[in-house]
DNA sequence: AGCACGCCGACT
DNA sequence: GTCGGCGTGCTC
């Protein structure tokens, strides 16, 4: 007996060494970023994972941890597994579950969210869901299915109990039948089309008859196309740029290479002949397109030539289907993802191809926080998995083809242009200028919106309204400012020259296609349609029109006041009238007869005016180039805008004074600029200053960044101010 | 971000 | 005397 109990008493000692042993070292830990994006919570916490759940997690699974005092339930990413504990392992507490259903995010996409967060300042929340865009997933339909639980007979069996009963339900009656007949039936099917009341169905499902069970349909929000894959005749020149590309990738040297090719160089051939080669290695393709080009024109033609292995992506879609599309993705269902920039981040397992086309457009730089541009984040994926980049655009961004030309990128030209179809049609284009906004003709005073500093527009039924908060307010019959009732607004360009074209050219069949006349979701694509089937013999609109869209040949181009854009602020705006201008006047004519295109302009002489008349890419790159050299603009040199926020406007200017003081100290010999008002100094009455910093190396300026960071930490004035950073601006802020 | 802890005003 | 204000500080 004594001896019995000392064993028990031994192994029972063992046992609580062994725990303890495995708690040590065996125990795993997480390292956990937390659904909060606040900086002050920026960082890992380490959670134990418990015993039970070590099969389910893994790096990038959603986890449900107790978080602070109150231990309240809070998401987070696993971004790490570890053995040891890094903190005080009294401290530590458990993984309390995982998200259900949720899906890990690869531990590549975690590397490029380590990267957004680093290049472009963000918190490492914020950065992981940009890479993975899936909200809620609460909004996902779900089909239910109903079917027997029991066998055939014994089912013959219930309805026939059902029917000796003297007050049978006939729903119950018409379902079993029905299941009798068929294995599984539609939820849907069953209540609506077959009238069957829930409640009958809810009672044979408690009795055990019949089960019920929840199906996550996938939905395909795309047509279908015909899957037979049109093989198209490159002609010598893409030939060429394929052949040199697919070398490339076969020897296993994957670069970033730019096309540049003239309008209608047929680009997209040679895209797609290397997307074939890289889905035939067994590899996917990622394609961004400007969300403008997103039509579905353009999308056809992958439709036509690579049928179900595509998906597209746009922004119209709910999270629940962007969420489908990119578990197709993951499952490997498709291989080819179409959509602007938020699929670059799509999680396939093995990416083979990148291809960004219309490179130059500024859609492809995020406007939210991280502000990430999608060319660089790019290259960056690629890096990463092994993967190939093609940039295309026929008016190349300054940052491609300067890297383009020292031998960074490899430089792909093509100058043929394919053929077209034939039309005879006239456009006009107008850029975007001094259209709505009321203002007094005696003072010249401008009426502004109260909550933001900007001027308010004149819409129909004689209100105002502010673009940027949404105030609304009654239009003004006298001037606020000197009483005189001489104050109007300036008609939109768009309509005012319509006015003239029908004037002129009373017969013309005119199509006008901008903000007022674009209001249905498919506003722009219906009317660009009618164009392009010769529905109008002139189309007049804005930038829009140009950009993304084919309309075979159009006789003649007429760009008005093509230098309002050359007067923005802002140092890309040379660029921005080229690229415009270049692409206006390319429309004209197609193949081997010329069309004309008419530029009317105050500054004939300037040489992105002159240049894109002349479609002389080489000639704009070179001035530009020295342009943005001398005064240190990007590529050149980099900017980082900080932006400083408040409700206290006297709080914003102390803080971003505060800020710059920083700067200073960090790196005393930094060009800084400002700070100053914001380009819209007051936005739904928050108070902006912005400082800009300028400097050659890249690296320069995230330092700036993480010591503002650090400083932010750290500081305790001022809570009221909230800062966001901005790595080489596309646009004043 | 949230929540607890903590130290000062008008109230059952 | 106490309920409650929001300043300060912490969250594995």
């Amino acid at each position: 007996m004594k001896l019995v109990f000392k064993i028990n008493l031994f192994y029972h000692i063992e046992f609580k060494i062994k725990a303890f042993y495995d708690k040590i070292f065996f125990m795993k830990y997480a390292d956990i970023i937390i659904d909060i994006s606040h900086e002050r919570l920026d960082k890992t916490f380490e959670y134990i994972v418990p015993a039970d759940l070590e099969d389910v997690i893994t790096e990038g699974v959603q986890v449900v941890i107790p978080f602070g005092a109150a231990n309240r339930a809070i998401t987070g990413y696993v971004v790490d597994l570890h053995d040891t504990p890094k903190f005080d392992v009294t401290k530590l507490k458990p993984i309390a579950r995982v998200v259900k259903d949720s899906i890990a995010i690869e531990s590549q996409l975690i590397s490029l969210a380590a990267f957004l967060k680093r290049n472009y300042g963000s918190t490492m929340n914020q950065a992981l869901k940009t890479v993975i865009p899936i909200k809620k997933r609460e909004n996902e339909k779900l089909k239910k299915e109903i079917s027997l639980a029991v066998s055939i007979d014994q089912a013959r069996i219930e309805l026939n109990e059902l029917l000796t009963n003297k007050r049978h339900a006939i729903g119950k009656e018409r379902l079993l039948r029905e299941l009798l007949t068929v294995d599984v039936l539609d939820w849907e099917l069953a209540t609506k089309k077959l009238q069957i009341p829930t409640a009958n169905i809810r009672d044979l499902e408690s009795k055990g008859i019949i089960k019920i069970d929840s199906v996550r349909t996938f939905r395909n929000p795309h047509m279908n196309a015909d899957a037979n894959a049109k093989q198209i005749t490159l002609n010598e020149e893409q030939e060429a740029a394929a052949e040199q590309i697919k070398a490339d990738i076969d020897t296993g040297r994957h670069k970033t290479y730019l096309i540049h090719g003239v309008t209608g160089s047929g680009k997209t051939e040679v895209y797609m002949d290397v997307m074939d080669h890289v889905i035939k290695m067994g590899k996917q393709v990622i394609v961004l397109i400007p969300e403008i080009a997103l039509t579905y024109q353009t999308v056809m033609r992958f439709y036509t030539r690579f049928g179900d292995l595509v998906s597209i992506l746009n922004s119209r879609m709910s999270p629940g289907e962007r969420f489908d599309q990119f578990e197709r993705a993951k499952s490997g269902e498709i291989s080819i993802m179409v959509g602007p920039r938020s699929a670059l981040f799509t999680p396939f397992p093995n990416l083979g191809l990148i291809i960004i086309d219309e490179e130059h457009e500024p859609s492809y730089k995020s406007e939210v926080v991280p502000r990430y541009h999608a060319r660089e984040t790019a290259v960056y994926r690629a890096g990463l998995t092994g993967a190939t980049v093609i940039l295309g655009s026929a008016t190349p961004s300054l940052e491609a083809y300067s890297r383009a030309v020292s031998g960074e990128y490899k430089l792909i030209t093509l100058n043929k242009r394919a053929k077209g179809q034939d039309m005879a049609t006239c456009v006009f284009l107008n850029r975007r200028g001094l259209m709505g906004f009321v203002s007094c003709r005696a003072c010249g005073h401008v009426l502004k919106c109260p909550h933001c500093d900007v001027a308010l527009h004149l819409h129909y039924g004689g209100v105002m309204k502010c673009h940027y908060c949404g105030y609304t307010t009654k239009a003004a019959k006298t001037c606020p400012s000197c009483g005189s009732k001489y104050i109007g607004s300036f008609k939109a360009g768009t309509q005012r020259l319509e006015e003239i074209v029908k004037e002129a050219f009373p017969t013309a069949r005119v199509l006008r296609m901008d903000a007022d006349t674009t209001s249905g979701k498919n506003g722009h694509e219906e009317i660009l349609s009618a164009f392009a089937a010769h529905e109008a013999d002139v189309l007049i609109g804005t930038q829009m029109i140009v950009k993304g869209h084919d309309f075979g040949k159009v006789t003649l181009v007429g760009i008005i006041a093509a230098d309002i854009s050359l007067n923005e602020s802002d140092f890309h705006s040379g660029e921005r009238t080229f690229q415009l201008l270049t692409q206006a006047v390319g429309r004209a004519g197609r193949g081997d007869e010329p069309g004309i295109a008419v530029i009317q302009t105050y500054q004939p002489e300037n040489y992105a005016v002159v240049s894109s008349a002349n479609q002389d890419y080489d000639s704009f790159f070179k001035q530009e180039f020295a342009y943005r050299r001398l005064l240190q603009y990007p590529p050149c040199s980099h900017i980082l805008g900080i932006q400083v926020s408040s409700e206290k406007q006297a709080d914003a200017i102390a803080q971003a004074d505060i800020l710059a003081g920083v700067i200073r100290s960090v790196d005393p010999e930094i060009i800084i600029m400002g700070p100053e008002d914001a380009y819209i100094g007051k936005l739904k009455d928050i108070y902006r200053r912005v400082i800009y910093v300028k400097a050659d190396e890249y690296d320069r300026l995230v330092k700036v960044k993480d010591e503002i960071d650090k400083f932010l930490l750290e500081q305790k004035q001022y809570r009221s101010t909230s800062t966001w950073f901005d790595f080489d601006p596309i646009s004043t802020i």
